[in-house]
DNA sequence: CGCCTTTGACCCGCGC
DNA sequence: GCGCGGGTCAAAGGCG
């Protein structure tokens, strides 16, 4: 994330926060101002018209999990302690970063509001545009309703895929370096939904479960810290992730995921985290951290985001949602997928009867829990512009 | 030997 | 058109 995208996100969290009773979470950054969605009668995750279901979106994405911890990652290194650790999630869209974002259609007067941004002007943000505006789950709350538009976004993807594995796989040894990407001029390069997090860690790069392969390292402009690129090694998953760390706040790390991971994490979920799945929960995250999008009923939901309002995830911007891997993703992007698809393995949050037992242990074993401020928000520089 | 990181060069999109 | 900045590539080297 450069220098923009957080100040897109911090503007739009002090947005979110005028509009709505907020609880702050300084922890996460200081000095912004978080809105706790939480406590918003479980509205917070309805990015969507008012004829979508609220739950829609966040039970895709799987923000079920609202109850996970701030340690949510495992700092293998053991360097964070678990009382300076907290987290917050943000949706990016694709080409969130060099897409400018179009007007809202409605400004984020209320969580609710904000409307998925058009500023794709890729397929996806056609798609998004046109079937259902503005609606980040319209497209992928139902398989079925939206498979068309699923499809469209599955063969764009996977045309994407494709190209870049065919780009791979014709790479000739005598191929030189200005001959690296033969792209087509016209094909606008398509990025996945990307989906951030914010984490007070000393440590990078995060243990999420997944195994990651370093592929570059820039410096970002306005700030002293480089960003690191990651790419799943994974054969033929292109999940990258880039971490960087805050230049305002250096004791927190950005981590952006991109993308959807076609295969079950790598390494084996702790057992030693000390939480057992409970038998009478799904916990299809153990086998398939991506693939599940709806562990919890709304009203699941709903009530530990009542039970458990103390966490802050902000959600930065609609992304295509629809883009999905077809071998996994069901249908939908799951930003939950890495982290709080880990989480359901190793805590077993997000279940709706564990989420007052379980949950309530974390809160007792990390103690930190009440350094987050569940919310979401949803990214847009123009809404943005629309406040000041 | 395989996997990973480092790093400079290159590509690409965007704003001016 | 040019420059800037983000993102990516791939050779080189390190490490276990």
């Amino acid at each position: 994330m450069d220098g923009r995208e957080t100040e897109e996100i911090k503007t739009t969290i002090d947005q979110i926060s005028m509009a709505n009773s907020t609880v702050f979470s300084d922890e996460i950054i200081p000095g912004s101002s978080f809105a706790s969605f939480a406590s918003s009668g479980g509205s917070i995750f309805d990015m969507s018209d008012n004829n979508q279901r609220s739950s829609g979106f966040m039970d895709l994405l799987g923000f079920q999990d609202f109850n996970m911890p701030p340690s949510l990652f495992d700092f293998s290194s053991s360097q964070t302690t678990s009382s300076s650790s907290s987290m917050m999630m943000v949706m990016m869209p694709p080409h969130h970063q060099q897409q400018q974002p179009p007007p809202l259609a409605s400004p984020a007067s209320t969580p609710t509001a904000v409307a998925p941004p058009e500023r794709e002007s890729t397929t996806s943000e056609v798609l998004n545009g046109s079937t259902a505006p503005t609606t980040p789950n319209s497209s992928s709350i139902s398989s079925s309703s939206n498979e068309a538009a699923a499809n469209k976004n599955e063969d764009q993807t996977t045309t994407k895929a494709q190209d870049e594995e065919a780009d791979e796989q014709n790479q000739d040894p005598e191929k030189t370096q200005k001959q690296l990407k033969p792209k087509k001029k016209n094909q606008k390069r398509q990025r996945e939904p990307r989906f951030a997090f914010m984490t007070k860690s000393e440590v990078d790069n995060l243990d999420d479960g997944y195994r990651w392969r370093k592929y570059g390292q820039k410096a970002v402009k306005n700030s002293p810290y480089p960003r690191s690129y990651y790419r799943c090694t994974t054969v033929a998953c292109g999940v990258k992730k880039r971490v960087e760390r805050s230049s305002d706040d250096p004791s927190t790390v950005v981590t952006t995921y991109e993308g959807q991971h076609t295969h079950p994490s790598p390494i084996t979920p702790r057992g030693t985290m000390g939480i057992a799945p409970l038998p009478d929960q799904p916990c299809a995250f153990s086998s398939s951290p991506f693939g599940v999008q709806q562990l919890l009923p709304h009203h699941h939901y709903q009530q530990q985001q009542q039970q458990q309002p103390q966490y802050s995830y902000i959600y930065s911007s609609a992304p295509s949602l629809n883009i999905s891997s077809p071998a996994y993703g069901g249908g939908a992007f799951n930003p939950s997928s890495f982290s709080t698809g880990l989480l359901q393995e190793r805590y077993n949050f997000g279940s709706p009867s564990s989420s007052s037992s379980a949950a309530s242990n974390l809160l007792r074993d990390h103690g930190l829990l009440q350094d987050i401020v569940p919310q979401i928000r949803k990214e847009a520089k123009e809404e943005d512009h629309l406040h000041q």
